[in-house]
DNA sequence: TCCGGATGGTTTCCATGGAACCTAAGATAG
DNA sequence: CTATCTTAGGTTCCATGGAAACCATCCGGA
């Protein structure tokens, strides 16, 4: 094989590496996807459990203010809500002020299994990031936080 | 319509805000998304956009590496260098002392495409990063950074 | 030398999620 | 009251990326 000048992130520090962006979704993916597999046993995506938590926090919740909570379309949350349903974990009843909108519900099925998938959700995490003392994983969540903020507002012209 | 408990991430902590991930996995869908609107207008995608990157920064590469790199999988990649191979911004040729892998190259027209998406990538990393003070970004970076290198770790049992 | 296993690249299939569009239902102007 | 506009939810189409299967090539040992 040929020469491989490998890069390790610390060894050449590339224009890539000065993006917070890039080291923001590497990490992320990495997490994501072990979570993913870490709670594909329990036929679960993570998506669909994001949403389940997401219900169990709020009630009343309405697709549209669910998919505007997660950051995801409305299509999308459709289709998780149709995935969640036919698992019988939430049940959908049409308001009785609006027939257009529905209210979302953890059914006792869906409220029973979410402590599980929580335990699974901190073994993740965990493991992750293991890393990072108690402190820095603080830090790390309010600089989070505070971009997820500016976030938003950045998101309004969603054009 | 009903009255909606609205929950901004900070007024209620649900068991899914203490989770590292889901912040992480927030922003990094923010970013990532709005940094896919900026460079929709030159017609390459994020990902593209991080090959070439890691194209210009070492020499010799070939798929495979570039895929671990990547952190992706060598089918993905394979179906991004054809995009940038159909763009003409990157050339493959094949390894002399193994005829199975492929040494890849930025054309010239990629190495000269290359700075202008590397403007976009700082508006946008400027844009979304601006709450965050110099020193603040560099914390981030640097958690970051650490966590990723653990990711490594935790990655080598693929299955 | 030849064969079994590894490795590099590609392809196929599938799940996910956004964009655009559609329909039903409520809101508003006249 | 009707016509128009807006909003909620859903559907369709498309692009992306992983998983697994596949083929060619290389390598190491009997």
């Amino acid at each position: 094989m040929e020469t491989i000048r490998k890069h390790s992130p610390e060894s050449r520090p590339s224009a890539l590496d000065a993006h917070l962006g890039y080291w923001l979704r590497l990490v992320s993916n990495e997490v994501s996807h072990a979570f993913e597999r870490a709670l594909r046993k329990r036929d679960i995506s993570v998506a669909e459990w994001v949403a389940l938590n997401q219900l169990a926090t709020a009630t009343g919740l309405t697709p549209a203010t669910l998919a505007a909570a997660m950051g995801m379309t409305r299509g999308a949350i459709s289709k998780i809500l149709d995935k969640l349903s036919a698992k019988q974990l939430i049940a959908r009843s049409v308001s009785a002020l609006d027939n257009r909108v529905q209210i979302l519900s953890l059914t006792t099925q869906g409220r029973r299994m979410l402590p599980q998938l929580t335990h699974i959700a901190d073994g993740n995490d965990a493991l992750f990031f293991a890393a990072l003392s108690a402190v820095e994983q603080a830090a790390l969540r309010n600089l989070l936080r505070k971009v997820a903020r500016t976030g938003q507002i950045v998101r309004i012209p969603v054009e």
